[in-house]
RNA sequence: GGCUCCGUAGCUCAGCUGGAUAGAGCAACUGACUUCUAAUCAGUAGGUCGCAGGUUCGAAUCCUGCCGGAGUCACCA
């Protein structure tokens, strides 16, 4: 038993058992292994019922029969006992130290060795108008703990994002910046202001006076005629759809930034020096948030700099037969044979679409890191878009074609509904973090050993405990279903939260510092009462590698999350039941101690790769 | 309307490659701190797993239909 792939040697023993026994030969895919029910008694049970088919015998009979081979045949099953069609197997001792000795000499207990692949992944993608908000916060988490499950397999994961800083919604903090902002920035505000949100700022602002243009546009006798014109219900049904219309063709502030959006791509001097200077504050804005949540880019790509690109790809489509242009110019690709619609790659006027940017993106990056393995990480809403997207990189026969993933998540919503940038109920990212930071230091107040630390410890502590709720919260839901965010519960320190599991470790550690300061260890091997709870623990422990595995295949860090949660909940109720370091005897107290490092060991792996730091105490 | 996803306890979610009596947390109620950190633990209560069929020894899980919700089907990004 050099490593434990437990469920292999079960199994292939069992194929063997039934060969033996039976002369039934039976494929290992039909032998079911899983973990008993805590009702009965054993730590693994086998499913016999698949199996009375190939041996003619009842359930019972066949569990019975099985479990006497498997007890003579491999000396770390002690005993066994069939229920029904489950045969249920206890392990002996040796069978549990020889796991612990096992995970105790993993440097990287549940790492893979390099593979030798390269993944590219692309998060978080935000615009330059405005700061990031809750969606992005779940999009950056998602991303982040990606980067690092990937890693765990042993990948090589170069982590992008695109940043789309070109365009109308950035002329009009710009314009706004112009017209009101009097030479103010983010340094001489008062008060001074991250930049994004300064930024931001303008954004909103244009948005309130545009607002106040269209109101009074309204009532204009143009308006009115046009409204008569309309086969609308109301006037109200009207003007609420119509306002786009209104920004593109009658509205003042709409062409002032459409004329400053023209200017910008004719490459007007002026225009992109405010625009340079207005990303930059973005930009260093939205820096700092991504280092609290742990988000970090190797590579940016500028929407600025690809917007146009792609147009070769389309040229050469053409070519191929992929894409066929129409009689006004403009060029499409005909996807109704797998049940999708016709997709326009290029405007009548020749100019790219997102589509475009997104083929030439992709090709930008195979030439920049020749890998095979693309992962974006965006919300579910653009689900079309990405099957669109990979299947023209198909017809266009790209390299990297069949590792193209779309991670796609659900939307965030509030108990009340969705968030809306209109009705001001979007969830700033910095004002939600400062929230579950500030309610952590309050919760801190009453604990007493906490208040001897030096404040700046105490600072960061409670930056740890805060964001842990808040990462936990976000990423213990199943990426891919949309997921309600209450701001009550998302800073709960109680119960399945991040707090809860950092407690746990907590806990050990506290222990450990206790434990170095008494004599030497016992012989944790001379310890031969190993209780329920603690096989429970070295199960779950065992489990690690394999869950890392799975979240990382299923691109599912709720999986990991989930986990990390059971155990650090089984090793709270261990240490509820036993006595650690006033135990029984040495021996036990050593092997107590090995069992709950490696618990701290496992706590602390699994939680950083969800991007949750764990504190010494709190 | 077509396609995709979702529907599990009052709320938020696990479980879904078919397996034993469907699990957690929150909220409610009861109990455990002179004890290794109570941000903890133990317990009570709460369910027609949206509905109806089907496949199977066995269905929350697979298939079909229906009901309800979301997304999407732009010369927007």
């Amino acid at each position: 038993m050099a490593d434990f792939t437990l469920h292999d040697i079960l199994r292939t023993t069992v194929v063997k058992g039934l060969d033996e026994l039976y002369q039934a030969k039976v494929g290992i895919e039909y032998i079911q292994i899983g973990p008993t029910r805590k009702e009965f008694e054993g730590e693994q049970t086998l499913l016999v019922f698949p199996l009375v088919r190939y041996v003619k015998k009842n359930p019972e009979q066949l569990a019975n029969e099985l479990g006497a081979y498997l007890k003579s045949n491999l000396d770390f099953v002690e005993d066994f006992n069939a229920v029904k069609g489950f045969l249920n197997l206890v392990f002996s001792d040796n069978y549990w130290h020889a796991m612990l000795a096992w995970m105790n000499r993993e440097p990287h207990f549940g790492f893979k060795s390099p593979s030798g692949k390269k993944v590219l992944i692309e998060y978080s993608s935000p615009n330059t108008n405005k700061p990031l908000h809750l969606g992005h916060i779940r999009n950056i988490l998602l991303g982040s703990a990606m980067v690092r499950l990937l890693q765990s397999q042993g990948h090589e994961v170069i982590r992008t994002q695109i940043i789309n800083d070109r365009g109308i919604a950035i002329c009009k903090s710009m314009l706004a910046w112009q017209k009101w902002g009097d030479g103010e920035t983010p340094f001489t505000a008062n008060p001074p202001m991250k930049g994004d949100h300064f930024v931001g700022k303008y954004y909103v602002l244009f948005d309130q006076a545009f607002k106040e243009e269209y109101k009074q546009w309204q009532s204009s006798e143009q308006a009115q005629a046009l409204y008569k014109q309309s086969d609308a219900k109301d006037s109200d049904s009207f003007f609420g759809t119509y306002k786009n219309t209104y920004f593109n063709n009658y509205s003042p502030l709409g062409r002032e930034a459409t004329e400053m959006l023209q200017n910008w791509e004719k490459g007007d001097l002026k225009v992109r020096a405010l625009w340079q200077t207005m990303n930059g504050w973005v930009l260093e804005g939205i820096e700092k948030t991504y280092q609290r949540l742990g988000a970090s880019f190797e590579k940016n790509y500028y929407e600025s700099e690809v917007y146009s690109i792609g147009k070769t790809m389309v040229r050469q489509g053409i070519e191929q037969g992929v894409f066929y242009t129409e009689k006004d110019g403009s060029v499409w690709a005909n996807l109704e044979d797998v049940g999708m619609d016709k997709k326009i790659v290029l405007r009548s006027d020749g100019t790219s679409v997102y589509i475009t940017q997104d083929l030439g993106t992709a090709h930008l990056r195979y030439e920049d890191f020749d890998t095979q393995r693309f992962v974006y990480v965006v919300a579910d809403e653009q689900e079309y878009h990405f099957k669109v997207l990979f299947e023209l990189l198909k017809r266009l026969k790209a390299p990297y074609a069949a590792g193209l993933h779309h991670l796609s998540y659900g939307m965030v919503e509030l108990p009340d509904g969705k968030m809306k940038s209109r009705e001001g109920t979007v969830v700033d990212a910095d004002d939600l973090m400062n929230a579950v930071v500030s309610l952590a230091e309050n919760e801190s107040k009453d604990r007493g050993e906490l208040q001897l630390l030096p404040e700046q410890e105490r600072k960061a502590l409670y930056e740890m405990i805060g964001l842990g709720a808040l990462k936990y919260y976000i990423l213990k839901v199943n990426a891919k279903k949309k997921m309600v965010f209450n701001p009550e519960e998302s800073v709960d320190l109680q119960g399945q939260t991040g707090p809860y599991i950092q407690n746990a470790f907590v806990r050990i550690k506290s222990l450990e510092r206790k434990d170095s300061a008494t004599s030497q260890p016992g012989n944790s091997k001379e310890y031969h009462s190993i209780k329920k709870e603690e096989k429970h623990l070295l199960t779950l422990l065992h489990d690690y590698p394999s869950i890392l595995e799975e979240s990382a295949v299923e691109y599912n860090p709720s999986g990991l999350a989930v986990y990390l949660y059971q155990l650090a909940k089984s090793f709270h109720r261990f240490y509820h039941e036993v006595r650690i370091l006033s135990a029984e005897t040495e021996e036990a107290k050593s092997f107590r101690l090995s069992l709950a490092n490696r618990v701290a060991s496992v706590l602390q792996s699994g939680m950083n790769i969800l991007g949750v730091q764990m504190p010494d105490r709190m």
